[in-house]
RNA sequence: GGGUCGGUGCCCGAGUGGUUAAUGGGGGCGGACUGUAAAUCCGCUGGCUACGCCUACGCUAGUUCGAAUCUAGCCCGGCCCA
């Protein structure tokens, strides 16, 4: 993107990487999207389809979230689109995995979760700026006939010009048929909700360009697609992404979210502050530390509130030296389901610091767990009673704690 | 449908009858260090309220005192041919 970006628009285009059409000189409406805003009468309708096959969303998904809200707040009409029918179909993208059907139910309950946790995000209350949709409003509806036109309209060139296609091809992946429908499905959604513009990640492109020929296949004025980066994750060389448990989650408690934050790798330092908050990138602090400090509380901020935020990068910063005073802002365990006695090691497991007992006994033994700060060694050290660990902060490792309670 | 090669723990990848959760690498977790991190060094890396018991090498039956390793059938995948 050459052209001068008129300040106006500035929210625009912060942490953008691609729109297109951009046909930066051009004063038509339908090729350059400043001039579309400008001249266009009423609200745009601005989709974003989300894939509720988990029920975790994180960061990565939060930055086009953010940009929709940006347009929710220009006036324009966020269009969120629940892909229910696509991930009914389980969407086998990638490594051969299990291709699990979600149910009806498991599909709900996911995209309702998913509701929950980018409320802080979104604007929900403005009347006409949030529009919800389900895709199983008009894809089962679809029949053979409609089904081969929207085939027609590809060639299998196309289809594996895409690049997880391509890859997969020359690496002797299997590519599944129904496989390429997705893009056609999803492609659809922009003619099923009439798309003006189309958020999504780079790796969208293809999806949304294949959006753009159906809308004008089927005589539509064809959308927008704008593009945000891939957010990288915590290792800061892969995209975020669960499965590589480099990810921060929206709905984290405010502490675990902080701890994450601020030991954000240095590489992808002004990549999150662009991404994840509205703070000029010229003012920023010159110590990277005092960074990561300001772009933790910002994010927790965002979804925690200014209050929680400032209370638990205080506690952050006491906890990791060992000082307990400030245990009021970490997570509770009651011990009322613990049978006593009980060892060490079954508490450490049973307050989910660690994946399971046998997880508990090795970080005991590598002395990664502590209790009001005494690192604890004895993995078989017993309790009779739970009353001398009430009030008392277990920890494991660096940014795991928890407060045990009755 | 035919031919052929192959399916090992989170991933890649050794192992081809025998104390053994199964070499090695990656990743992950933890410890030390530092500006928290990164880099480096070191340790851990199937599960289980555990000095014992489970579950593991595509699935299911066999052969064996004993199999991830041998046999048969089945399932799944790559490539070539149709």
């Amino acid at each position: 993107m050459t052209q001068t970006i008129p300040s106006e628009f500035s929210w625009l285009y912060r942490g953008i990487s691609e729109v297109f059409p951009d046909q930066s000189d051009s004063l038509a409406a339908d090729e350059n999207l400043i001039q579309h805003l400008r001249q266009t009468e009423r609200p745009l309708r601005v989709k974003l389809g989300i894939d509720p096959t988990a029920a975790d969303v994180h960061l990565g998904h939060s930055i086009a979230m953010r940009k929709l809200r940006a347009f929710q707040d220009a006036g324009h009409t966020a269009v969120l689109i629940i892909g229910d029918f696509t991930a009914r179909i389980g969407d086998p993208t990638g490594k051969s995995e299990a291709r699990r059907q979600l149910t009806i139910q498991e599909v709900a309950h996911n995209a309702q979760t998913y509701l929950d946790q980018v409320h802080p995000i979104l604007d929900f209350e403005t009347l006409g700026r949030l529009e919800i949709r389900y895709n199983s409003e008009w894809l089962p509806m679809l029949d053979l006939t409609k089904v081969l036109e929207l085939l027609a309209t590809m060639t299998v060139g196309q289809m594996l010009a895409k690049e997880g296609f391509a890859d997969r091809h020359t690496r002797e992946v299997p590519i599944y048929l129904h496989e390429f429908l997705y893009p056609l499905m999803q492609g659809y959604d922009s003619v099923a909700v009439q798309a003006d513009v189309e958020l999504g990640g780079t790796d969208q492109k293809f999806n949304i360009a294949v959006g753009r020929d159906l809308q004008r296949h089927f005589g539509q004025q064809p959308q927008f697609g704008l593009l945000v980066p891939i957010l990288l994750g915590t290792d800061g060389s892969q995209k975020m992404s669960k499965s590589l448990g480099n990810y921060i989650g929206l709905a984290e408690d405010a502490l675990t979210m902080y701890s994450k934050l601020e030991k954000t790798p240095d590489v992808v330092l002004t990549q999150y502050f662009e991404l994840l908050t509205d703070r000029p990138l010229e003012q920023l602090p010159e110590n990277p530390r005092d960074r990561q400090k300001l772009l933790a509380l910002d994010v927790v901020t965002q979804y925690h509130g200014e209050a929680a935020a400032k209370q638990v990068q205080q506690a952050a910063l006491s906890l990791v030296q060992g000082d307990m005073t400030q245990a009021d802002a970490v997570p509770e365990f009651s011990l009322a389901s613990i049978q006593f006695p009980a060892k060490l090691f079954y508490l450490v497991s049973a307050s989910k610091l660690c994946s399971g007992s046998s997880e508990a006994r090795r970080q005991i033994q590598n002395g990664a767990v502590r209790l009001e700060g005494d690192r604890m060694t004895d993995v078989n050290l017993t309790f009779d009673t739970p009353d001398p660990l009430y009030g008392q902060v277990l920890q494991c490792g660096k940014n795991k704690f928890v407060r045990l309670v009755p």
